[in-house]
DNA sequence: AGATGATTGAAACAATTGTTTCAATCAAAA
DNA sequence: TTTTGATTGAAACAATTGTTTCAATCATCT
């Protein structure tokens, strides 16, 4: 009746399925991606989808899923969160955290294109990530903000500056194939991307600390 | 042997193709979109996309480049361009223009998403398109940019200048679905978004202004 | 009117998709 | 060893896809 939850563990197919599917999904998104190719590069028969997750819609809520834990366990934000640092560090902690996350290649960097496509493209799993991830690190984006520019900001204000924020750090991820064909040597190896993330921490701390003083125009 | 082309103009059923196609492509996605979904919204027979173009792939990079065209047309860039005006100026012009390009969503939005969506996943279109659309406007930004920092920037940080501009707009574009769902307000109408482009016109100029200036750290 | 050739319409085709089926296999308990 | 139930494998299924076919229709020119 239940076969794959008697499993005291999930097994090494399991895993390889998750593993093959996260790589699939990243490279082609969803629709493109079929459940053969994932079981072909899995190794496991192509009805292995269908008994371990119940279909190739549920298996991808569960790549998903997985992809967002990761990269936060791998990237947690402990120093940005620390509140009893100045809000200079921790904005460019958190500016060079988000941005080694996106442009993560190395332990799979599979979660950063996938999470991207999900923002592109989303599917039904978006709200669930949005209210378990996102939130949380848009809140404290805000926090560090509030530090930087002090009261007398409205709330639509204080969202697009988050925004001008994070938008430059996604730039590098959603538009990776206009970086790759126009300026492919800013993010060519680790010491270029620690270059880019000091300059979007540079840019938006200017931005942050001369905005209300320049108001007028020239 | 060629009868599409023995046409004077194109006719009718081929602009309702193209009509519907920029529609359901823009919706749905290459991939996701159908030829008997375009052809039942065009109101012509399945067979027809086949007939006036040779294939739905054709089809696509004929709706692509004109989804380019149309939006060059409709939002041009002559303010910008006009190099006897202060780059304060030219910039503002740049960003406004650019956002309102992105959130067109009156003659029909339609272009945005499209052109969104062959950034974030490319197809064998973008590279013409990069070309023809993005590298002029890409050396338009950099000439008002060089303009406001002045010389003593390496290539590469003026790329990264760019980007972080750049960036900020796509923000409203390519994650548009966080926006709609954890501050719609800030672009829910053209007033507001007026402010948006103000918003991030004003943080990139405090930005390129006291870039150089603040050096070290605080 | 008649002929020519472009266009349309309905159906069929071939390939691919996610999913299901069911017998064969395996591991562990009795 | 026998039995039980989870797992695997190969094949088939049903639906959908882009594309092709071909006869019917239409517009235009002689």
């Amino acid at each position: 009746m239940n076969p794959p939850n008697t499993h005291p563990f999930p097994d090494p197919t399991r895993k390889r399925l998750l593993q093959a599917a996260l790589d699939v999904f990243a490279e082609k998104g969803f629709h493109d991606a079929t459940v053969r190719d994932i079981c072909a590069r899995a190794d496991v028969n192509a009805a292995s989808v269908n008994y371990y997750f119940r279909s190739k819609e549920a298996l991808y809520s569960e790549v998903l899923a997985a992809a967002f834990r990761e990269t936060h366990e791998r990237y947690p934000d402990t120093l940005a969160c620390d509140s009893s640092l100045p809000p200079e560090v921790r904005l460019r902690q958190f500016i060079a955290n988000f941005l080694a996350r996106l442009l993560d290649e190395t332990h799979l960097g599979r979660h950063g294109k996938l999470i991207a496509r999900e923002i592109a493209d989303p599917t039904a799993a978006l709200d669930q990530v949005i209210e378990s991830t996102m939130k949380p690190r848009c809140a404290l984006l805000q926090g560090i903000i509030a530090e930087l520019v002090g009261p007398g900001v409205s709330e639509a204000d204080m969202h697009r500056l988050g925004l001008s924020i994070v938008g430059q750090c996604l730039m590098y991820r959603h538009s990776r194939s206009l970086i790759d064909r126009l300026c492919p040597e800013i993010i060519a190896t680790p010491e270029e991307i620690e270059k880019t993330a000091e300059h979007i921490a540079r840019f938006s701390m200017a931005a942050l600390r001369h905005l209300s003083a320049g108001e007028a125009g020239p």
